[in-house]
DNA sequence: CCGCACATGTAAGACGTTACATGATTGT
DNA sequence: ACAATCATGTAACGTCTTACATGTGCGG
């Protein structure tokens, strides 16, 4: 039977095992933070995926430690898959933002409304940018993976864009006036 | 029972649906068109939310025409579900580009497979911006409404930013001679 | 009369989220 | 002693995708 291609969920667990054994915790917590921008996953999805992962060799769960720790391996047949897996035309991206849907129907929504939305959208794309911009100096800092660097530099490159594009907002989307006080057009405040 | 809030996906239809009544084809088409770029939805998707919906009665379906075509018509409590939706907090966006996770797992992938993937990507961007901005152009010409606008704008700035990445990574990454041939920094030809 | 675009739907499964249940260890 | 954090897992459900099945009407 040849076990039907790996999702990707399941081959970034993969892919983080090959820097040695891990828990499911510990999965979770290094996928949150190395891939956690562009990739979510849940700690429910990581237990099904490895227990699923197990059961067809792709890992394997040694003995249960301390507070039930119970690490898993990468085995060969693991490693084999996600060299298949990492070799694939990765497919396309897809964005889902229901603040643009509710623009998108901007013509429906109350006055007033829409300026509220945008405004909190667009402080968490700011302090989003501020925290990829303390992460990339440290980065820099620490002469580093042209791989971590390059996703890095895609998030930053993808919140300076969204603030752009915040910031160009004709009044009638964005409002005259907003609810939350803050300046009109100040780029970003980092690091 | 307090029929629980509704989904986006749902929500879309019922907003497209304020146009006048629509069968289930003809909502693929529209939200294809005017949502399709950051909120994807199938046929499949789409006549199971309208029986959903017809159920609790928040659309009504009409009599079956030629081709066995069904117009939905929106009804009042459907018209009011909307206006509830519209009227709440849209959600976080959340983007899963797979590429990003190829990349973050750079370092096991063969050598020139990363080339490759990021040429066939970046030509994608690429087009889609010219066809953004035939939209645009389009759009401009037509002397339109802001929120299709603000939407299409949105699209635009994300493609650039992409591409402005794409020329920006590091030859580690980009590999320093891409298979497909294809001038290295040229921004865009588009109209 | 034939092929294509139109049109609706079902079925099954993959994927993702949320809520719940349970307990061990560490630090205070 | 107690709270916080670590750690695993199940159950239930919601959402999305893919494949299949079926038939209509139009244009050449």
């Amino acid at each position: 039977m040849p076990t039907r291609p790996l999702n990707a969920t399941a081959a970034s667990l993969l892919g983080f095992l090959h820097e040695g054994p891990m828990t499911g915790w510990d999965l979770v917590a290094r996928a949150q933070e190395r891939i956690g921008d562009f990739w979510s996953l849940t700690r429910s999805q990581v237990y099904r995926e490895l227990a699923a992962m197990e059961s067809v060799g792709l890992v394997e769960a040694g003995a249960r430690e301390s507070r039930d720790r119970r690490p898993y391996a990468l085995t060969e047949t693991g490693r084999a898959a996600f060299a298949e897996w990492v070799d694939r035309e990765p497919g396309p991206e897809s964005i889902r933002y229901p603040l643009l849907l509710t623009l998108a129907f901007g013509s429906h929504v109350p006055a007033g409304r829409m300026a509220e939305f945008v405004a909190a959208h667009r402080a968490v794309h700011a302090e989003r940018l501020a925290s990829y911009e303390r992460a990339h100096a440290d980065l820099i800092a620490g002469g580093f993976d042209p791989y971590a660097r390059a996703t890095l530099e895609f998030g930053l490159t993808y919140e300076k864009a969204v603030l752009t594009w915040f910031d160009g907002l004709a009044s009638e989307v964005r409002g005259g006036r907003t609810f939350v006080d803050m300046p009109p057009t100040e780029p970003e405040t980092a690091t």
